[in-house]
DNA sequence: TATGAATGAGGATTCATTCAT
DNA sequence: AATGAATGAATCCTCATTCAT
């Protein structure tokens, strides 16, 4: 340890969000007890209070890290190797921003699809939540601009888009998309491509 | 009722199930306390003992509930008004249960969509989800025969249109799809009827 | 039980306070376990929170419900047989007060005699011990006024003589005051009225 | 520190004791947690275990260190100037012997007065108690041999006379004693003399 | 030797369930 | 039959103590 450590180790915090994150997906916020948590993170029940104040913030906490991963990976995946070319090739970018998502991080995904009921969710955790969405919805304005994407309000049809790229994921539990063979995600994403592509256009 | 009628009151049990289903939908089943669940349904708490013999029955009658319904609107829907004359047509049979069930009970439609966690779901819940799920898949793989609808695993098409139909009405909260204007919702029809219809065909 | 019966039931509630006295008394506030008040009132645990909303209420509703009590029978003595013919007279009756409340509420006196540690006690709690200084230094500046009371800071006066009277409760545990001759204790009151008595009056 | 001097240093132990004593005096015994104590005495945690096998060995430590210091400050006190002329004269040097240990270590004399609740005390720790008892019953009974201290059992005499002495420090918190003018103090010693002295006595 | 992060037994509180009314 | 007060197991959280650094 150099002079600068500091007293909270960021392994164990990592690991206890981690550790959070999976049961929350597995059994719900709710159903996931503490002692369950330091268990799966190897670490004692008291650990947990060292790194985060209450159950509370440890849920959001994990919430806030996995959403913030999504967002992270949808804009890295948006800038990969210059400017696009087409819409398709933009929605291919975002598709691939998701999927690796719910590829490298499928509990976490799963986690995040669930937080519909914001029980816990703080004001600051629901402001991520509208940075993904603002993302999303950006995206679609902007293939409609371009005449690609149907018309509509672009919120429902980030909606729906998500909404179907969520159903996936889900039924291929508890694997992921990871088991899903390129042939079939290239269908899927080609199927929800012409969710939202605008008929009649190039 | 016959005359070995039951003490139990059909209205209260129906009472403590639509009860059940809003709270779960708001808060989940674990987040969901009993007293809770009687007082929406302004009954005692010791009344729910004699209806259900507790908290995880009382979830699994709701659930089977709520899925039955589905189950029978979808039934319902895709027969009404004699044989369909093209895959298009069933299609739209299908959404029309779909919308009808998610208009009409769309606590009840949240409540299952959040039920992939399924620590409280008996095999007999499960058995009805798979019922749903063939009666989906069945009508998939008849467009595929008729060509109307893509190639691809059949179940995988359905987890992309449920979950589209999902994001949308999760997004519609809370009045849920009620609030949506009817050209929007043909809209969001077609979008999913494109998400499934076989490019090239008719 | 009538219409107007409460949800509440008085009798648990006082069987709790009185539980709560007598361990806090013996153990201190902090090291009062909850488990352990529900035990001496013959409860279970559960049962403490359907009439305090946790530990700190209980502790200042016990605190409260006893220095109500000491006040009250410092009232009604002082009142007892018409207007005091004399300072002395007067003392003689807050003097039974005190003696008759350390009497009867050995450990309610105890207890509250241990609470200048206020950890816990609410505003409300230390408006109440305001009180009963209040009348406490009332009848010092009554019997300054008459000549009867040597001069000086009333307060200073009170804290000397009810640290007098508290010192001999104590001393007296377990039994408490009850178990002094009744010719000790009046020349328990004696000593007292000579730390109070100006010197060279009457 | 003979040749053989230990690893631990008495400076620590010291600071520990007083930190440990002034928070006991404040929050408990029980109120008052490890971290606190190390704290306050600029010290880590798992320092103390050096020094003090644990919170139990700790509290008695600072009891004993305390009342030591009392019955140390008593003894000095009393032998102080020679042989006493008078009982008075007596009872002002243990006046001056508390009136200095309660100006000087304020904290360790309210903590003192707190234990009356053993809950950790070790006999040890009451045999010192004791010990102060002893002192003060000696002073009694000589003076009622004189005929100068009126008549009664000297312990109940004595709980009369400490008990009002710690009513007047307690009243002076936080500073103490040491607040008080010197002639109001000199008015409480001869209230407090006259609290004992026997009437009709010269 | 001194430290404070880690631990888990123990304490406060909640909530599914029972049962007397 | 319906109720909701009472219960205590299960939960969240604290804190005395240990031990690797």
């Amino acid at each position: 340890m150099n002079i600068h450590s500091v007293a909270r180790n960021p392994d164990i915090a990592q690991l206890l969000l981690d550790s959070a994150i999976s049961l929350f997906a597995e059994r719900t916020y709710e159903g996931t007890q503490m002692p369950a948590v330091a268990q799966r993170a190897q670490v004692g029940v008291g650990s947990i209070y060292r790194y985060f104040p209450g159950k509370e913030a440890l849920g959001n906490a994990a919430f806030q890290y996995a959403k913030r991963g999504l967002l992270d990976r949808l804009t890295e995946a948006l800038d990969e190797g210059g400017p696009a070319q087409s819409v398709r090739e933009e929605f291919g970018r975002v598709w691939l921003g998701f999927t690796r998502y719910a590829g490298s991080r499928h509990e976490a995904f799963v986690f995040l699809e669930h937080q519909q009921h914001d029980t816990f969710l703080a004001p600051e955790s629901q402001a991520l939540s509208a940075e993904v969405d603002r993302f999303a919805t950006d995206f679609i304005e902007r293939g409609q601009r371009a005449g690609e994407i149907r018309d509509g309000d672009p919120q429902q049809l980030v909606a729906l888009a998500i909404g179907a790229f969520t159903g996936l994921v889900k039924h291929l539990r508890p694997g992921g998309i990871t088991q899903l063979a390129p042939d079939s995600l290239a269908a899927a994403e080609d199927a929800v491509w012409d969710l939202l592509h605008r008929k009649g256009a190039s």
